[in-house]
Parts: structure tokens; C-alpha cells; sequence
DNA sequence: GATGAATGAGTTTTCATTCAT
DNA sequence: GATGAATGAAAACTCATTCAT
């Protein structure tokens, strides 16, 4: 976060990095792995090829890094959300808010982070898959507490077993965003999402 | 759908497409379209090169060949599972199940249906995308009519939209079925998607 | 050695073989395995590229390939040499001469063997170095057992260990060999062995 | 050789130079040219690779001056070794005991040297071949000379053209020091190279 | 003068597609 | 019609060399 005091070269550096990633970010999301050229990004970026083989040393390297660091920033944010927010019931909210908030900024961020988490990836030979999916079940466990928690302090009815309350809330938030992709003004995600939550609620509040 | 009286010659010409398209199917669910090459798919159904590409145009056309096949052949069960059940309600639980069968009888069909509809895919240049899309809406529409009809018949309360009812469902089926995928013991599909029914129906059911 | 009988398509892939190992041949003793291309290979041998690649699976396999032909090829011709000649005398003459009889019409050869058994090579990763090491200490222990036969048979005193005999003898018949190479005309090869071998000989021939 | 009284910079330059060289000689004996970057080279000798580019116009300059400077230093102690004898027999073994002396003392020299000198050498697109074929021709010669001297004064008998005797001795004892140089325990050089000395000398030396 | 980041030409290799047999 | 050898464009990646700081 503090990269205010970093000597100028390596602040460079690390601007370099950024602008390759970013490059990286935007034809990958939109054209897959496979369909993007260690040379088209070399070219977009305006760099040597060369110069992407000093920052990463191979194509699924730099392919990993980019999701990695999508898939944590993401995970950051709603991470966030939840610790932030007052009781289970503002934490579960300030998940589905903070998650459409990410979304709708990030467009890119979510055709990778969707190519890589809910279809079958066969971009990585190894260990991205597991990796992600490490990140991605960590903060489904932590969403799980956040209903258990409310379940104990009575605030919601135990109807289902937390984590499957969880994978339910993941995947509704999901197709809801999917639905604001593909035409924003039809299906706005928020309205959507809360309606949705209102049936969970209207069963799973207490009062 | 009835060969029976295609002549020798032409059934014989549709046992090998079957014989490639299965054998497609077996690599492109487990490696992925651009780990699959020609030339594997050739040697492991025991085909010429030069075979194949008298079947279809190009890789492309196999894969898009492939997708479409198995998509129709998916939504043609579920179209008639929701055709030969009874009321609304029941059609919603014939449809959860036929899912549910579906995909436990054909794993690889599963890998490649969520690669190609839920991930965003990139194998296909286009055209693909888009096919499989309206087969998709197609399927999604007929399942929504079916919640309208309920919601009419009084038999379901109209608290959402039913395509957006329809997409939840679709949505929550395909999250546990995922899950039974990973660890089938653990999760079972039938079982945690009619708890979470449940939940919708306990408000969504009138009586 | 027979392959009249091989089908057409196999003595054509043969051929084809050949006509590579040829060009490379050709290419490699000039100019060294790390200066040619396999580009220029495909070109001068008037093949596509990844026809190179239907023969050998990389550069390196055509390499050991070419390297360990033309070692056996080399050495087969010296074993039958030894084999065919009389006595132990005789037996070394013959070596003597058929060497010089196969570097003389083989001169490209001459410059990849030394380049591989001379020189310390590092064209290859592993495993050729030990290939063909062994090959040629095959064929300098054989060459040992004659000297040995011979001093059994008092054809020669016992001056000098049979396997050190062998290697200077070895080393000298290269010495002359490679004059020989450097100008045809001045150093002919064969006087010069053997005015050399007349200096071990009157020592080391009994009568 | 006397730099004793070089100004403190041009004697650090020199300085520096000893140090990249003799890096390079560690890492081209053991790699060979081509499997040698200059990026290695510059890592090892702990100097920015823009330096090693002050010293030395390219990679192709950096060997053959490595090259020349152990040919030279190389063939320096030989010529020592023959001036400083007393009479031609004694030159011959100074000769013998001198090269054994400092490829033991220098093993990566020898692999060097003999990658170049016996090995084709395609490391160097031209020139060094020349250049060094002339230091190791004139060395030859000197040598030749030596024995010319001995026949003359009738040490030895005039059996063989002096330059051949050179070009026989230099061949024999290069086969031994490899010997040597594979196994050391059990291929003593002296003892081997004097053991086949005797077949020469017996017939060569007079009395 | 020293540094080492940046460059990009050149290398090996793969694989969809064609077409002579 | 069927075959599969041959093709060559295009990809990933390396490394000698330059030049701004």
C-alpha cells in the first residue's frame, strides 16, 4: 500500500509490472488464454517481448499472477465488507453490495475471475487452480461464520447447514451479476439480489 | 431420431460421426478445447485425419458441433421432464431431478456445459456463444412460464419475477451440483437442493 | 542392408531419412550443432519443418542420431577389417588402412567424429557422450585383443600394456589422419602411419 | 609482464580483466561456448554486463582472447621447458614432463584447449583457428627443430621426417594426459607416456 | 566510467489443415 | 472415399548487445 517511500527505480518498476498486468487483464478477459500472444501483449503494452520475460517468467506465470492478484484484491474487498458491517444481517448485506460494487467496476476482473472459478479451467497446467481455490474457499468459510454467528445469536433460523446458506448466497449473487452483464439497464443486480434475499429472509430473519 | 430405415451407407456415416463426437467428448471435458489436437482425437477413435475434416469443416465446427449435441440433448430431457409432470409444483421437482440424473450419469458432459455457459468461454470465436445462448433462454423462458402458470393457478405467491425465479433455481441447481461433483459423498445434490427449495417453496407455495 | 523388400512407402521414409541425416550431415560438420538451424536444415534439405519433426523428435535426436550412425557405421567397417585379415599383423594393417579408406571418402564424417570423440563435446546434454563413448572403447578393447593374441603368439614382445598400445596407436592414426585432412598432397597418410608403425613394429614384432 | 610500475588505474583495469577472464575459462571449460551466457559470465565475475562489454567487443573477443592468452601462456612454459634443457633428449623430456605439469596444475585449460586445437572448433566464426593454429604450429615446428638438432648430432636416427616425430610425440602425449584426465588413479601419464618413449628411444637414441 | 534494464532478432517446436495416393 | 504424410504459419522463449541514467 505504502509504496510512497519506494526508491524510484522500483516504484518504476513496479509501474511497469502494473501497466503489463493491466495490458494482460484486458485481452485475457476478453479473448481467453489461449487466444492472447505473449507478442500481442508485448505490443499493447509497448514493450519488448523481452522486457515481459523480465517481469514473469513464463506466459502462465504472468497469466497466474494476474489472477492471483485479481482473486485476492476481490477477496480483500468483500473480506472487508464483512468485517466492517454491524450485525450478521448488515454483514451478509455488505457482502452482496460490496461484491456488486467490485463487479460493476471491474468488468474484466469478473470474466476472468469466472472463467477460472465457476467454469472448468484448462488454462493452468497446475497449482492455480488449487490456489484460487484455497482463496475462494477461505472466504466462504468466513461468510459461513457469519451465518452461523447469526443462527447462534437466534438472528436467523438454522433452515440449512451455513456453508450450503453460503455456496446458495455465492451463487445467486453470481447469476444476478451475470444478468447486469449482459444487459445492465434490464437487470439491475442490487434489486434483484435483495428480492431474492427477502424469500431467504423472510424465513431465515427471526424477526 | 428414427434411423431405422436410413439407408446402410447413411447409418453407417452417422455411427462414425457418433463414434468421433464421443471420443471429443471423452478429451475436450477432461483437458479442455486447446489441449485436445486433432490428431489425438483421430488416433484415440481411430480415424484418419483426413476423416475427421470429412465430418467437419474444422476443429471449430467439431467442438461447436459437439456443444450444441450435448446442450440440445440436455435441454431436450429437462424440456420433457417439465412436460410429463403434473402441476407446477411437480414440474419444478421433475425438472430438479432430470438435472440432477443428467449430470450424474455424464460427468465430462457437465465440465464442458459449465465451461461453455457459465464460465465465459473463449474456445469458440463466435457464433457458438450466442447459439447455445438461445437454446439456453429458450429452456429458461419455458421453466419461467411454468413458475407464471403457478403464480396464476395461485399455487405459488408472485414474490420475484419468474425469469428471475427461474435463473435463482437454475442458479442454486447448478452451485449443488457443482458441489456434488467435488466430493459426491459429502454433498448430496437431491438433498441439499430441496432443503434449499424448501425455503422457496415454504413462501413461494401457497399450500 | 536388404531392404528390397521393404513396401514402397517404407524405402520411401527411408529415403526421406537419409536425405535429412544427409543435410544435417553436411550442415554440422561445417559449421557445428549450435550454428545450424533447424530452419536451414528443412530449407537445404528441401522438406517443411515439421516434416524434420516427423523423423526426429528435436534437434537434439537428430543430432545423436546422425552422431551414432555415422559411429556405427565407422566402427562396423574397422571391426570387419580386423575380422577379415589374417594374422594379428595383418589384422592391425588392416585397421590402419580401412580408416584411412573411410575418413578419405567420408571427409564430413571425419570432422563430426573428432568433433564428438576428440574434443571435449558440449552439444549434447547427456547420455550421447556415453552412446558413443561406448562404442569406441568397444572398438579399442577389441583393438587391445588383438595386440594381446599377438604377444601370446610372440608376434609382439611385450613392451607396453595392450589397451596403452591400442590408444597410442589410436591417437597416432588420428595425428596423421588430421594432417592428412589439412593438406592432402603434402602429408599422405598412409606412408606416414606406417613409417611410424616400422618404429613400434621392428620393436614390437618378434620376427 | 612486468606491471610493477603501471599507474594504480591501468593496473585495476588489468585487474579486472584477470577476473572476467578467468571466470570465463571456469565457465566455458565446463559448459562449453555456446551453453555460456554473458549474463552468467558478468554474474560470476560479479560485474555489471555493460563492463564486461568495456573489455571485451563481444562474446566472440571474450573467447578468443581467453583462447589466446592460455594458448599462449601454454605454449610460453613449453618453449621455457626446451630452452632450459641441456641436450636434445633432455629438451624432449622437459617437453613431456612440462605439458604434463600444467595441464595437471590447469584442467580446465586442457578441456578448453583441446575443444579447440583437437576438436573441429565451430565456437569462432574465423580467425582464432588461424591465430591459434599459428602459436601451436610454431611451437611444432620449434619442436621439429629439436629433433633435427638430435639427428644432426646424431643423438637420434633419422627414421622419420622430424616434423612427423613432433607431430607423433604431441599426438601420444595428448592421449595420455586425456587418459590421465578420465581416470587419474589408473592412467598415470609420466609413467605411461616414458613407457612408450622406450619403443621410440630405443630405436631413435643412438646410444 | 559503470550499470543493468530494455530490446528484438532469431531459435525451437507445435498443430490445424491440405491433398496426393 | 479414406488415408496420413507433408506443410508452414505462428507460438513461446532466449540472449547478445545497446544506451539512458
Amino acid at each position: 500500500m505504502e509504496n510512497i517511500k519506494l526508491p524510484r527505480r522500483e516504484r518504476e518498476k513496479l509501474r511497469q509490472r502494473r501497466e503489463i498486468l493491466d495490458t494482460a487483464l484486458d485481452l485475457f478477459s476478453v479473448k481467453g488464454y489461449h487466444n492472447v500472444s505473449m507478442h500481442e501483449i508485448a505490443e499493447k503494452a509497448e514493450f519488448a517481448i523481452g522486457t515481459l520475460y523480465r517481469f514473469f517468467e513464463n506466459k502462465e506465470a504472468l497469466y497466474k499472477a494476474l489472477i492471483m492478484e485479481q482473486s485476492e484484491k476481490f477477496h480483500r474487498v468483500l473480506n472487508e465488507a464483512i468485517d466492517i458491517s454491524g450485525n450478521e444481517v448488515e454483514k451478509i448485506h455488505g457482502y452482496i453490495k460490496a461484491k456488486g460494487r467490485m463487479f460493476m467496476k471491474n468488468t474484466s476482473m469478473i470474466r476472468l475471475y469466472f472463467a477460472e472459478t465457476r467454469g472448468a479451467s484448462f488454462n493452468i497446467k497446475a497449482g492455480l487452480d488449487a490456489d484460487i481455490r484455497k482463496i475462494y474457499d477461505g472466504f466462504l468459510h468466513k461468510l459461513a461464520a457469519v451465518f452461523e454467528a447469526g443462527i447462534k445469536k437466534k438472528r436467523f433460523k438454522k433452515i440449512l447447514d451455513p456453508y450450503y446458506l453460503t455456496v446458495a448466497l455465492d451463487s445467486l449473487t453470481n447469476a444476478f451479476l451475470f444478468l447486469w452483464l449482459e444487459d445492465p439497464k434490464r437487470h439491475p443486480y442490487l434489486k434483484n439480489v435483495e428480492a431474492i434475499m427477502e424469500i431467504f429472509f423472510n424465513n431465515v430473519r427471526i424477526a
